[in-house]
DNA sequence: CCTCCTTGGATAGTGCGACTATCCAAGATT
DNA sequence: AATCTTGGATAGTCGCACTATCCAAGGAGG
């Protein structure tokens, strides 16, 4: 297909499309002559994939590239891919003076295994930061909810992930931490309505038609335990 | 204090108060003569929460205004508060044309309670029409699993939300909405990290104990501890 | 009182990111 | 042959979030 038509399969302009060829966002078309090139259905998906990543992931178009890149590149092991995603993902907290402190020892009371230099640790802090600077309240209760249903996201992610082919393992872990974010929040969102709405005492019952999750976690309250 | 003080206090430099001013994101000072104006500590909290709302909750100043006019606002109920604030809060999606069926459909079979009309349920439909615009897949279960994970942590928003003080509490839900987002994607990332580096076998049922055992899982009945 | 510095307020300019617009000559299409 | 369309290059635009510069009025120290 011609660049025309690849701007109608995508709902790309074709000024767009030319302009992310030059900043090799896009790959070139195979040149059929010196003023034609010809495109594929890899082409309309790669296009639909950036504008889903600036419109609804809201990166910018170097972050665009460092992801695909790694998509791209994508023979690393799966674990590893996902390091390197989070690395580059926004947003971005240009590897701060002091180490993560408070982070740190959270991570350390919930038991999880991370690299220490990880920049969702750095995120983390800031954001930790940022939420007592303005004066909000987050205390342990808040953050255990916090991080239990994190987790339980993280499991159903993980184990969401195709196994056969590790290329596409590493595209769906990278494209799917983006892209399922604002799935995540839009749903938090819409908790939040339906809680308040569901009565005046914000605290009502749970009536999720879709499954019963109470039961599912191990309750058990772990204190900070000093020594790990 | 005076703005060059106020600038100190804030870390935000003089032009940028001055513009903020100008911007009416910042009241003016008191005025104390012609070319002197007093600033107070509300000044500083209110720089604090603009850099917040648009370093950590990567807003547009024209966000931030929005955000603001309804925590100054502040009078309105709680509950009401919330669709205000989600309305005015980004990712905006204009309006769509079409109703957001998808979306809506999912939250019926949630069976929660929220306005047709929410900016919410654009975002959530936008966000699921491009998650399988670029072929990942998002199952029934996979949407339960969020779906329940967002109510719980908004279950813990809501119960955190101080019930006293109206202003504050209109206060406490928009930004908290805003700055408690991070918090939560940080730690999904993490979460997600740990469970890749717990074990080799991401799919596999936990092997060692480790998993259950670790997180602070402290989601039984909402309301016990934190009321004063 | 005089000098010098800071301030508030106004106006204009900068830098960046993400596109658009315009040209052009080589092909393709009819 | 006449009329598109295309790829490639270069330049221009637009919005946003600041910065920079001026200026005259205060205020502070001597």
């Amino acid at each position: 297909m011609r660049i025309s038509e690849l701007s109608r399969a995508s709902g790309v302009p074709v000024p767009t499309i030319k302009f992310y060829l030059r900043e090799r966002l896009l790959p070139p078309g195979r040149a059929t002559a010196a003023t034609q090139a010809e495109y594929d259905e890899g082409h309309v998906g790669r296009l639909r994939l950036i504008r889903a990543l600036t419109d609804v992931g809201r990166m910018s178009l170097a972050t665009v590239r460092s992801v695909l890149e790694i998509v791209d590149a994508g023979s690393e092991a799966t674990g590893a891919a996902v390091g390197t995603a989070h690395e580059s993902l926004p947003p971005v907290v240009p590897q701060g003076d002091a180490p993560p402190a408070r982070a740190l020892r959270l991570v350390k009371e919930l038991g999880w295994q991370v690299d220490a230099g990880s920049a969702s640790l750095r995120q983390l802090e800031v954001a930790l930061a940022a939420v007592d600077e303005v004066g909000l309240p987050l205390g342990p209760d808040r953050l255990a909810a916090y991080a239990g249903a994190a987790l339980d996201v993280a499991r159903v992610d993980v184990a969401g992930v195709p196994s056969a082919d590790p290329q596409e393992a590493v595209r769906h872990v990278v494209v799917g931490t983006v892209l399922y974010e604002p799935v995540l929040l839009a749903l938090r969102r819409l908790a939040q309505q339906h809680l308040y709405a569901a009565g005046p005492r914000p605290q009502g019952r749970d009536r999720t038609g879709l499954h019963d999750r109470t039961g599912l976690h191990d309750h058990r309250r772990k204190e900070e335990g000093p020594r790990p």
